[in-house]
DNA sequence: GTCTATAAATGGATAGAC
DNA sequence: GTCTATCCATTTATAGAC
């Protein structure tokens, strides 16, 4: 094996989540590259080798979640497509899969982070929220549910309906409990807590009577 | 009367409203004191004079927070307290008034905003957020259903949970729909729509069987 | 690919006149 | 209570050496 430099290696890649972090934490307009080359080790006029400026990390990043949305399709389907059993546990391990899995992955937790506080004002970024947040999750729980009645185990034959009523407990949850400051156990634990409650309350409602 | 000037009175209230609009569309740190000055015609130092600095701004916001939740409150309890009868239809309606007369209340929703950049990196806009968007609204949606529970209206006896499964549901068509760059007469009419056939739904598996 | 140095602009904040 | 003028820190971005 050659003799070559494996420590630090700060490539694009390691500026972009160094950026990520930070821009999660405070918002874009917050962080200076200053900010952003400080726990990098480097100067200024390195980030502007990689990037044209400022904005072009943030564009860099959008890019990044839309191959994240690609790459997280294809391990949803792995995930649920064998899971058609159907009961409360079954609804609850799904409802908690896609918060554990999913929302909290620590990539797309931080991207939803950063996302949350620029779709207020850019398009773009309203748009790549939209994607990650909303469309690709109920896009999946419909899957899921429209499996369900094709089995026979449900009653109602409006999948994007179930979806949605499902899927904004999950949301609801996250928000209230997981977007802040900090990020403690404790609000992940009561996060799946309350997800839990909902979830067996509405699953009594809803199945074969 | 006399020739007093009655236009153009640019006190404190004057400059935190243009302060709010502004925080709203782009966030706490992306507005500087200029940017406020400019709506009102005003300089810099006019702001200086009544407030301490830029932060003093958002404090001050923070705390007129605080008064709007106090009198929402009691305008819940005026619009609410009647409406005791059931149906999906009366279901719809507290939902829909819960979004057009709170959510989307020129002030409150400006709040929301404001402190949904806010919330992720401040501890003190997180407080506000969590009164002002899931502890208010909730504690009004319990005591409706807990009415309704007194009443034998529904079988289920846990207001707390059918309030946050319902206000889940409104909460999400408002996150979805309505926050982001610009809010729309057509973002509007789609989040009823959507707020309405969830209530529908979800009301129909929980009424007395 | 990263550094030093520096330009140019922006933004928070104050002093003192009116 | 608002204005002019100004200060100073921060920040974006670039030029040119290594």
């Amino acid at each position: 094996m050659s003799e070559e430099k494996n420590i630090k290696i700060n490539n694009k890649e390691n500026i972009e989540m160094t950026a990520l972090e930070l821009f999660a934490k405070h918002g874009f307009q917050a962080v200076s590259v200053r900010d952003i080359c400080k726990p990098l080790g480097l100067r200024e006029s390195a980030i502007y080798y990689h990037f044209a400026n400022k904005q072009g990390i943030l564009d860099s990043l959008l890019l990044r979640v839309d191959q994240l949305i690609l790459q997280m399709k294809t391990e949803f389907e792995a995930a649920f497509s064998e899971a058609a059993e159907v009961s409360d546990e079954a609804m609850c391990a799904v409802a908690i899969g896609m918060l554990q899995g999913y929302l909290l992955h620590p990539v797309v937790y931080k991207m939803i982070a950063m996302l949350t506080i620029e779709r207020i004002s850019t398009y773009n970024a309203q748009d790549t929220y939209q994607k990650l947040v909303f469309e690709l999750p109920l896009k999946q729980m419909e899957m899921v549910f429209a499996q369900m009645i094709d089995k026979g185990f449900i009653v109602r034959n409006a999948p994007e309906v179930l979806a949605q009523e499902y899927y904004a407990i999950i949301y609801f949850a996250f928000q209230k409990n997981c977007i802040g400051p900090e990020l403690t156990d404790e609000n992940i634990a009561l996060t799946k807590q309350e997800i839990n409650k909902n979830m067996k309350d509405i699953y009594n409602k809803m199945k074969q009577r």
